[in-house]
DNA sequence: AATGAACCCAACCGCTTCTCC
DNA sequence: TGGAGAAGCGGTTGGGTTCAT
């Protein structure tokens, strides 16, 4: 017994979209959203298609912010890096990169992307990514250089976050803490306050490493202690 | 010019997650 | 709290286009 389909295939039009569906999708969702219900919405707009379908169309093509052509060697970067912290998370990478879809990503991966991975043609080697900054925001949130506040040591938080971005607990990390809080996002580390770690790096007479701060005596992880409302990205 | 191979990307499929009652 | 339906997501497919011979 499978799932029930979500629309009557039989009374369904498939396939490409002709510039006049186009049309009536875009102009009904200018003049009255989706209304939060896609499957009703083809119905409203006079569309023989899908509910899914018309998500996905609108989506991956008509959003008036969708940036159409080539992807720039920045934002190839920005997938390849990525890709090696998280892996195929495409609706993750995407939303890193105004603009683009999952969808977008995936298939630049799939045939141009994931080619030049396996031949060792990426534009950058593994190691250049954990030694550079990519994935640093313009305009951190907090003063660079961060001063800790109970040592002389300066810790910038874009330090911090290269040594988070080279440690390989990273991932499990982020998976325990994913479990500890009962989320979903797996990449809410990146929400981390790293001006606080860099701070609890100086002031835990750490070997200034990540990994020292990970789990306290008890073996329970500090980094859940910190605050995690700043977004980088 | 013809044709087969390779490439590209829009769209579909089905599973998982989320939301609401 | 559990179930049903909707939305989100990643893998895959199919057809159009470009390239090589």
């Amino acid at each position: 017994m499978g799932r029930a389909p979500c629309c009557d295939k039989a009374n369904v039009k498939r396939g490409p979209w002709s510039p006049e569906e186009d049309t009536a999708l875009r102009s009904y969702i200018h003049d009255h959203g989706f209304g939060g219900n896609w499957i009703a919405l083809p119905q409203k707009a006079g569309l023989k298609r899908c509910g899914k379908s018309c998500r996905l169309r609108w989506l991956n093509y008509l959003r008036p912010d969708i940036k159409h052509g080539s992807f720039t060697k920045e934002e190839d970067d920005m997938i390849f890096s990525l890709y090696n912290k998280i892996g195929s998370r495409w609706s993750v990478i995407a939303s890193k990169l105004p603009g683009r879809t999952d969808n977008d990503v995936k298939n630049h991966w799939n045939t141009k992307l994931k080619k030049r991975g396996m031949e060792g043609k990426g534009s950058l080697s593994e190691s250049y990514y954990r030694t550079s900054t990519p994935l640093l925001p313009s305009q951190p949130l907090i003063p660079s250089p961060y001063v800790s506040s109970s040592t002389s040591c300066v810790l910038t938080p874009a330090t911090v976050y290269q040594e988070f971005l080279s440690s390989d607990e990273s991932l499990d990390a982020s998976l325990q803490q994913e479990d500890h809080r009962g989320g979903s996002e797996y990449g809410f580390l990146w929400e981390l306050d790293f001006g606080s770690i860099a701070d609890l790096l100086s002031s835990s007479g750490s070997d200034g490493t990540l990994s020292s701060i990970w789990t306290n005596d008890s073996g329970e992880g500090k980094l859940g202690e910190l605050p995690q409302s700043v977004s980088y990205f």
